[in-house]
DNA sequence: GGTGATATGTTATACTGTATCAATCCCCAA
DNA sequence: TTGGGGATTGATACAGTATAACATATCACC
């Protein structure tokens, strides 16, 4: 269970991977990914952090491009549909996906958790499945189907826990 | 493992009790649980649904009551802030706690999991201390503190399953 | 009775998301 | 080549969710 988003990395790197990997995936499932598409996966790209609709609008506008809401919300509809951004519904925000690769079983949607700082807005992503389990008792308990879930959890990351701490 | 919500039960009852035990909490933690803020206690009782802040002002309104959005999100954030109600995320909604026992230790706030039927709105709360642990393992694995947990599954309840498959 | 903290009233506004309809693009078949 | 149909984008307007800011009132407590 990794958590990339609060470790140093080559993040120029980081991003022309996901772009690659973004690429591939959308050739594979036949999915048109256009410039309007790919530039609003760039933009979440840049930081691992969760941006709102709004955030990226502004980032739209000044490449000068049209600049309306639904613009911006039906790419994310796409990278969403397309796996390849999540929505955090604690900060109705939106992230990359940190977890592109699997090679073998790109259609399974995997089930994410993550680690929100309050402070920075960096996300972490890390394999929910487990978390997941408990929830799937609860339902099969009860005779509930479930279709999707939600795993999250705000705190502070490491950087900003540190500095809070004055160390 | 219960998940109060689904199943049939003395619903009148069930609402008084809910109601006593919020005044004891209050009075033992030395809250002032107001006329405004017991009636919006009282409006998410009733069903066991998640309703929007709008939803409540409604019917606050139907009251004759002042009926600004700033009342309805001060009572929602004081019943929050008691443990009485949780916010539900993937709805932008609140509903009632229906864990309002625990007389061991009415302070611990405990993690709730949400089974949210996106046909009702009915939700169910399980405890969500396992569904926890994956994200405590992936916190502490990256220095992550952990401050406050969403846990959600969204899909449909027995009933309206039941529904679904025309049985 | 005075005082400070808490709670409420009121107005305005910010933030988040969608409905709707028109225009365009692009693949592909006839 | 042409045109038909699905997907995408442009643009306007609006719906739904939440908070800032300031004034007033209430209450516990001294």
């Amino acid at each position: 269970m990794t958590a990339i988003g609060f470790e140093a990395h080559d993040h120029r790197g980081c991003i022309s991977d996901a772009m690659q990997k973004a690429e591939a995936r959308c050739l594979a499932a036949r999915l048109q990914f256009t410039p309007a598409r790919r530039r609003v996966f760039e933009i979440l790209l840049q930081g691992h952090q969760a941006m709102g609709a709004y955030d990226i609008l502004e980032v739209l506008a000044q490449d000068g491009r049209g600049v309306q809401p639904p613009t911006v919300y039906r790419a994310l509809d796409f990278l969403i549909r397309a796996g390849l951004i999540h929505r955090i519904e604690r900060l109705n925000a939106y992230a990359a996906c940190t977890h592109l690769d699997d090679p073998e079983n790109p259609e399974a949607p995997h089930i994410p958790a993550f680690l929100i700082c309050r402070q920075c807005r960096t996300v972490a992503e890390a394999e929910g499945d487990r978390s997941a389990a408990g929830l799937a008792d609860a339902a099969a308990a009860s005779g509930f189907v479930v279709e999707t879930r939600v795993v999250e959890a705000e705190g502070l990351c490491p950087a900003c826990s540190d500095e809070a701490h004055g160390s």
